[in-house]
DNA sequence: ATCAAATTGTTGCAATTGCAACATGAAGTC
DNA sequence: GACTTCATGTTGCAATTGCAACAATTTGAT
């Protein structure tokens, strides 16, 4: 169930998706979710599909600001979403509902019984966004190449519980999160294998140590 | 006034913070501010005084997490300080207030009048925290010391509008911001000099472009 | 199944950076 | 005011990385 919906009956999240008037968006492949979108300020959240956010400076350089996944949530306050140089992106057929923000934001909402329990799962998800931009921070800040990737699979090996790790980013992705050159990272990747740390098979990492 | 009262009046602060049994602490220069908190999940802010979030890991090295200066507001969720990693040093004198977090979410306040506004702008912090950490990571994405350095004198002149800046942190700390190592950022430095970008005297940089 | 596009692997080389070590200067303490 | 601690500047050198260019492989579309 999504995140945003925690502690609210089924009825009720029915109820405040129509009184706040929400819409459903299915996009294609590759398109640009901004553009789609007409409120200046909203939350939405992923019913099915795969997205990035995406940041591209004046050198050309891309980084992966967030990834969303099923459920995810994001929206202009939880994105920075009114930063320029951000792109929400689909990277297949994905399906999203879109709420107003300001709308929620309005007084005459906040008597119904449920709403406390919204804004507390809103806290919740911004609470884990900044934890994960943390994580993010903290694989940036290791100053090689190497420690950025021990770093990554670490954070990812805990989250999961286990050491067999499937990447949802492609090499050429992965170089961009930890903002570092593919060529170089691709050497890294093959000095960690040849001594013995990880044993790899396409997108499967699988930690040895 | 405190970001977390805007919009609520004088009297229904104090009686808020009464309410929720708010604790003041004056802590001295150098001190682990997180060894004097006894919540497990608290929101605090900073009266006067001026404090750090810090990670520091296994090799030792060093990352500026937060700056908090008057005003700031930190806490459990708003900065991930269940990571053990983290640690809220002083830096000079500081005066804190401190909140039960899970006293706030407990249902009996949901009904007092100016709660909701109170839970607004919690998310407004947060979402600020979530932009700023953004800034961060649009810095550590930089590929040399040069454009960090850059685009950390951007995001600054952009916030105070002007072209003469204060640094808030020492030389050696805005080196940890920026995950570079501190003779090498001292010596491109020199070089922006050199080249007639900047000029510096002290902490003060002028930009000249 | 076929072709085009995107991803991944590889390598040489130049540029940037980290590290170490030391000198100087500033700030804080008693 | 003397002294210690911390911050800053500087430099040589080795290690790491980015860049470019190309081959090989995989994926996706028709």
């Amino acid at each position: 169930m999504n995140p945003l919906f925690t502690n609210i009956e089924k009825k009720y999240q029915d109820k405040l998706l129509y009184t706040l008037e929400a819409h459903t968006f299915t996009l294609p492949k590759n398109t640009r979710v901004l553009n789609t979108i007409k409120n200046e300020n909203f939350i939405g959240y992923v019913i099915y599909g795969y997205m990035q956010i995406i940041q591209t400076d004046y050198n050309g350089n891309t980084t992966i600001i967030e990834e969303l996944g099923e459920n995810a949530v994001f929206g202009t306050i939880l994105s920075s979403l009114n930063n320029t140089e951000y792109e929400v992106i689909t990277k297949e057929e994905s399906q999203i509902k879109i709420i107003d923000y300001n709308q929620i934001m309005e007084e005459e909402y906040h008597k119904l019984p449920y709403f406390h329990q919204f804004f507390k799962n809103l806290l919740e998800i911004a609470s884990q966004k900044i934890a994960e931009k943390n994580d993010h921070i903290e694989i940036l800040t290791k100053k090689t190449i190497r420690d950025k990737l021990l770093e990554y699979f670490k954070i990812i090996s805990e989250k999961t519980g286990t050491k067999i790790i499937y990447l949802t980013l492609t090499y050429t992705e992965l170089a961009d999160y930890l903002a570092v050159d593919r060529s170089a990272m691709s050497r890294e990747l093959k000095n960690l294998r040849e001594e013995g740390f990880i044993k790899t098979e396409n997108r499967r990492i699988t930690l040895l140590y």
